[in-house]
DNA sequence: GCGCTTGCATGAATCGTTTCAGTGAGGCAA
DNA sequence: TTGCCTCACTGAAACGATTCATGCAAGCGC
């Protein structure tokens, strides 16, 4: 591969110095209108294209905000991504998606990356229980905003949706339906999600008389279809099997829908169930799914919004924010709403 | 924000030189054994973290691997994904995915954006039908693979499936059951997938016999749930609802599954329906989707090993390769496929 | 004509690494 | 002792942009 071609082959090209050729690219307002033609004439012919390494470096940052999210392969994050994506693209800034895949080692990989790119800011989703991974980063004085996840006012920003108040409108919708027990599906127990959406579980039964026990809890190591499916067969074994199903979210659902369906139990007459994200194939599912809908993209663009502050010019003026957005529950089928016609 | 700490502040606090610092991060047994752990302890001491803007500034190209899919929103690609960044942090590189959501100048952005980076290559499955951007890619000398699409030989590498022959294999699974007409319900056909796929399928009329105009074409704008909801409303105004229906790809048959479904349309019994990629929500659909599998992940995997072949050490010796991988039909409940038990 | 301002252009210094030609010190053979 | 080699380390020169103090010329008012 040939020599890049730096700004000075440009400056000598059009015959001005280096300054006037960087000027022409940054601040186009000080260059004369005769000087700034022949410049860009030069980046023209030479296929000039700056050097971002070499701006950052000078810089000290760089213009990029990593998003480090639990799982790539639920729409959900897609969803809070595509909104974090489009507010820093308005801003300017470019974005770098990653996946950390629930796992803390991987997090932690993610974000040594993300300090060595000198990254503006990290939206993340942690999946770190003990919270090293977030004391690194604020060793580090990267800024970070804490997205799905409330923070501690004060410590950092964060924008998350009241999973309580999800876990109870989903907890309560199967019990308007006459349930008066349900078996809670979940993804591990030390992600704030699993346990929020239990307790607003448990404040919905309460509201009722209902005992505790009443929430019998299916714990499965991930949020996946496929786990939902081991989820799935585990309530098939139980020895009294669980009118109404509330799972973490709708991948764990879809899964126990297969597994539910492959043993030719019936949704909604069997067994209800109720999902949580909402994300898009939740309605084309084989009975379609009632959900908890959360505002993901809207989640993602306040986020991103909230670190663009945080790391911006009027940074000094910043305080932390603690963003709850409200969830909604969506009724389908697989709790027996009509939906159809 | 304090100053960043660079290799020089490691090497005060070490009492060494610059040049020493940098070989007991990088070629550590040129080291002596005391030196290094002196050097090691003023790194974690001060905190250094080394400033990959700077590494790349003087090696000249950067050490991550862009990624442009045409839609991260589907599942398919997220698979693709998945298996180019498992092969290049293999290979100690990072991955960079970005979508350019079927849009040409979006396209475009993006590979403006990784020039000035300096990416190592680019894996990209192109949006534009021009091919324009990839004309300025080459320009730029950006190596580049071709992801889920072929590149004429001796151009560039390229990693694609056979999309004729799963065109083929969806049309044929749908004639075997007695169907002799089929509706085909694609994305724009400039792009390649969803021309090729029709052609397989003309080609398994042919072989049946049957005319041309056997095939009837729904075209909408793009490959997604949405856009196959308003295929789904379509195919329902049409003078002769079809019994047979293949869709470019599973979202579009998701889309197509809920519009008939709200209609009160029985799938299989009054029409058979088939998708493409076989993403995992395609079994767990309302009625469980016949879908023609592509091996996403290997798909991935093998288009960044083509690049990290191009772009590694050995890379003059490198010749253009154009890797066709095979498609598979998942026969399931929605061709009347009695999946169940 | 003198002093001032304004508008443009200059080019050296800087950012934080890596690399490489040198510098010594010490060991070993003749 | 001399010459030669190896080993460990040094420090200056890149890499390619941005920034800023500086210079120069033209325009203006008096």
């Amino acid at each position: 591969m040939a020599r890049m071609v730096g700004i000075k082959d440009v400056a000598r090209q059009a015959g001005v110095s280096v300054g006037t050729v960087s000027n022409v690219i940054n601040r186009p307002d000080l260059v004369s209108e005769q000087t700034r033609t022949r410049v860009q004439a030069a980046i023209d012919l030479l296929g000039f294209v700056r050097s971002e390494s070499a701006r950052q470096l000078r810089a000290g940052r760089s213009r990029i905000v990593a998003m480090l999210v639990l799982d790539m392969a639920n729409p959900f994050f897609v969803q809070v991504a595509r909104g974090a994506e489009r507010e820093a693209r308005a801003a300017g800034l470019g974005v770098m998606l990653c996946n950390s895949a629930q796992d803390a080692a991987e997090e932690a990989e993610y974000l040594s990356l993300f300090a060595e790119q000198r990254v503006r800011g990290v939206l993340v989703t942690p999946a770190d229980p003990t919270g090293a991974n977030l004391a690194a980063l604020r060793r580090r004085e990267i800024p970070f905003v804490l997205v799905d996840r409330s923070a501690p006012v004060g410590e950092c920003c964060s924008v998350s949706v009241d999973d309580v108040a999800g876990g109870y409108l989903a907890a309560d919708h199967l019990l308007d339906k006459g349930h008066v027990g349900l078996t809670y599906v979940s993804g591990p127990m030390h992600l704030a999600q699993c346990r929020d959406r239990r307790t607003g579980a448990l404040v919905a039964l309460k509201d009722r008389s209902l005992p505790e026990d009443a929430l019998t809890h299916i714990e499965v190591p991930r949020l996946d279809v496929d786990a939902g499916r081991d989820a799935g067969a585990r309530l098939l074994a139980l020895s009294r099997r669980p009118t109404a199903v509330f799972c973490a979210n709708d991948l764990l659902a879809l899964g126990v829908l297969q597994a539910l369906y492959a043993a030719d139990v019936a949704v909604p007459d069997d067994v209800a169930l109720v999902g949580y994200d909402d994300i898009e194939f939740a309605a084309a599912a084989a009975v379609p799914l009632t959900s908890v809908r959360q505002p993901a993209v809207q989640m993602g663009r306040t986020a991103a919004s909230l670190l663009l502050e945080e790391t911006g010019d009027d940074a000094d003026t910043h305080t932390h924010q603690r963003v709850v957005l409200q969830p909604e529950l969506i009724a389908r089928e697989s709790t027996g709403h009509a939906s159809r016609r």
